[in-house]
This record gives structure tokens, C-alpha cells and sequence, in this order.
DNA sequence: TGTACATCAGTGAACGCGCGTTCACTGATGTAC
DNA sequence: TGTACATCAGTGAACGCGCGTTCACTGATGTAC
């Protein structure tokens, strides 16, 4: 069996290797207990690894988190995207139904996300690519509301959206007399009610 | 001259006084440095005491926030208030405007906010006294909804709003290239854009 | 074919630190008898 | 009018702890000559 790679490359692709097993296990420690109960040591032990060799991989913890964010989140984006090319007036409502749902089901990602709005700017490279993810986003917005022919400033419009969105889930969390489907139906009420809203002023002002 | 207190009364009002001293302090905390900067040495010292005397006052610093922030922001609702009562048409541009600058302008009561938000439940009664503040908002924006005879749900209205509002002041902040007043700019900016589509929706289903 | 040296994955224990909170104590004032 | 005791504001130093991060080191593999 022949082998096209040279070694380098073959090294690279290991290094990359054990970056994903450590994402992995990241994501796997995020999926069992709530965000700032996630820690180094246990991911390290879920990886099989000392906590020491994370380091050799990632500068710090800030930048693990939002590695993990920007492979977690690319799917969704991606989804997005593809129900809005698909359709033919922009599908409002489950667009924005998918970013609450999948926000939901992965609160890790809205808490990191939080974490870097909240913490604020981070090591430069790093900042760059969680921009990135937010303007890809604010890409398909704005695509979509093209297609709804929305009326006034498109880039605001998604930014505006964005902005609820983010809200939404912010503001309806976890409480003392409520139960996580509680709170999914919640935000999707409300979710579902921007959706009047917009859909109607858009329709409006066609 | 005659004193119409009792002694105990008396006793009850100096203790509030001190309290006060204690939330003043905080107050100007964190009018000098950021949210995650503040503790509590640096408000015992600003309000002349010992760190130990706050735990006198307040159970804990959670406690000490939570109700630096339901004094700051009583001055805020009442105004939206009346703004509401004042106008004919429930002023909702000029409401939503006010929240903006008045949470921009005091960026600490707004990351209390968020810390309950994100933290989660705390002791009883202190998560009664901040959800009366949020639910004394929503019943003002149910008037204001109310007043400009919107179709739908009130509630609902009020809760999208709330969530839009919040999203705006998370998503608009410290940002490497950009100055506070440019972030206040973009914040009120989004903010009038949600203004027109709410406005709009509103007088088309009159 | 062997030797010296460089490279790099990998380790477990230990460091450190920021800061909320508590401890053990003082001093003044009030109260009972 | 004096004595014993309770109450409570107030203090500065010390505790503690959770956890991210680093340290000093090992062992395997690669490389130069």
C-alpha cells in the first residue's frame, strides 16, 4: 500500500489528530455538565491525556473553547444557509426556529459565545475567527432577507434579528418552577412571534 | 427638639443608612472600573469600613449586587412609565431609546442582570425581588403595547421586546476598533430599525 | 553501523492567585437588679 | 449609683479553594556524520 503523503504531512494530519480527540472531549465534558463546570483536568482525563499536554495544543483555555465553538457551530451555519438558498421567500420562521432550537440543545455554544461577548476581545487571531462565524451568519441573513425583499437597510435588519435571537435565549433560562421543555417552548413562542412581526412588516412593504 | 421615633425605629433607620453607605460605595465602584474588576476591599474601603462589616449588611456579594441593582434601576422604570402614561400613542420609539442609553450609559446593571441570567437561581427571596424588577418592566411595556393597540399577544410582545433589547446591549460591545460612542451609535441605530418594523407592524393591524 | 545530539509527545505534581468569606477579637452602649 | 451581663457595630488578618497553568522531567524517534 502506497503512501502519498510526505512525512511532514503525515505529522500534520497526526497533530490535527490529537486536536480533534481533545475537541472531542471537550465537547463531550460540555454535553454532561453545565458550562463553568467544565474544566481542563476532566477534559483532559475524558481524552485519555495529561491536563499539561492540552497546552501543546491549544494556548489556553479561551482558545480550546472557542475552537471547539467554531467546529461545533459550522454545521448550523450551514444548515441556515441551505434552508434559506432552498426556499423561495427566505423561510423566516424556520431559520430562526433552528438557531433557537439548535442554541437550545447546545447551550455550550451560547454560553462561549457570551463568554467572548461578555469577556470581551482575546488574543487577536482568535477574535478573528469568532468574528468570522458572526458575519458568516449575518451573511445568511442577509440573504435571506433579500429574498424576502425587505424594505430599509438589510444589514441592520440582520443585525437587528441577531440581536433578538441572542436575546431570546438569554433572557428565558433556567428557573426555579420550569422545566428545560418549558423553556424550549418558550423561546420558540417567542421566536414564533418575532416571526409575525417581521414576516408582516415585510409583506407590507412589498 | 421633639423626636416622634421610637428607639427602635430609630435603630432600624441608622442600620438602613449604613446599608446605603455600603450600596453608594458599590455604586461608585463601579462607576470607576469594569463589572469583573470591582470586589469587595475595594468597596469597604470606599465606604470607610472593613470588608467583614459588609456581611453585616448583605449575606453575600450576590446579594450586595442584586440590590445595588434594584435601587439603580427603579429610577429608570419609573421613567419609562411615565413616558408611556405621557404619551397618546405609547412612545415606543422613545421608550426603547431611553433602555438603550440608560443601560449603555450603566454598563453595571446590565452585567447583573446577566450574571443572573447566566448563574442561575440564587436564595429565594433575592430571585423574587429581581424578577418583580423584570416583571414590573413587562407590565410597562404591556401598556405601551397596549396603547398602540398592537394585534397579538401582549405578553408576548412585551417578552420579544425585552429579549430584542437585552440581544441588543449583549451583541454591541467593547470591540478592538471601536469607541464607546460608536458602540452607543450602532446600539441606538438597531434599536430605531426594530423601532420601524415595530411601529410598522403595529399601525397596519390597526 | 554506531554514536551524539535534537526534537517533540507526553507526564503528574506543584504553583499561584484572586478574592469572597470567616475568625477571633475589641469597644461602646444598653439593660437588669 | 454601681456591677454584671448582653448586644451589636466594627476590625484586620487569615483561610480556603477552585482551577488554569507551568515546571522539571522521561522516553521514543529522527538526523547528522
Amino acid at each position: 500500500m502506497k503512501n502519498n503523503k510526505t512525512l511532514s504531512e503525515l505529522k500534520a494530519s497526526e497533530k490535527n489528530a490529537r486536536r480533534d480527540i481533545i475537541i472531542d472531549a471537550a465537547e463531550k465534558e460540555f454535553a454532561t455538565k453545565s458550562f463553568n463546570r467544565v474544566n481542563m483536568r476532566d477534559i483532559a482525563r475524558r481524552a485519555g491525556i495529561s491536563p499539561a499536554l492540552i497546552y501543546r495544543h491549544f494556548p489556553d483555555q479561551r482558545s480550546l473553547f472557542a475552537e471547539t465553538y467554531v467546529r461545533g457551530i459550522s454545521g448550523i451555519l450551514d444548515r441556515i444557509r441551505k434552508r434559506i438558498d432552498d426556499s423561495r421567500d427566505g423561510a423566516f420562521g424556520e431559520v430562526i426556529d433552528d438557531f433557537i432550537v439548535f442554541f437550545t440543545r447546545n447551550d455550550h455554544y451560547y454560553r462561549t459565545m457570551m463568554n467572548f461577548f461578555l469577556e470581551g476581545p482575546v488574543e487577536r487571531g482568535l477574535f478573528d475567527k469568532l468574528n468570522s462565524m458572526e458575519r458568516k451568519l449575518l451573511g445568511h441573513f442577509d440573504a435571506m432577507f433579500t429574498k424576502m425583499k425587505i424594505e430599509g437597510d438589510i444589514r441592520f435588519h440582520s443585525h437587528t434579528l441577531f440581536a433578538a435571537l441572542i436575546g431570546i435565549v438569554t433572557t428565558f433560562r433556567s428557573h426555579p418552577d420550569k422545566s428545560d421543555r418549558e423553556i424550549l417552548k418558550h423561546r420558540r413562542r417567542i421566536a414564533a412571534n418575532l416571526t409575525k412581526v417581521y414576516t408582516s412588516y415585510s409583506s407590507h412593504n412589498k
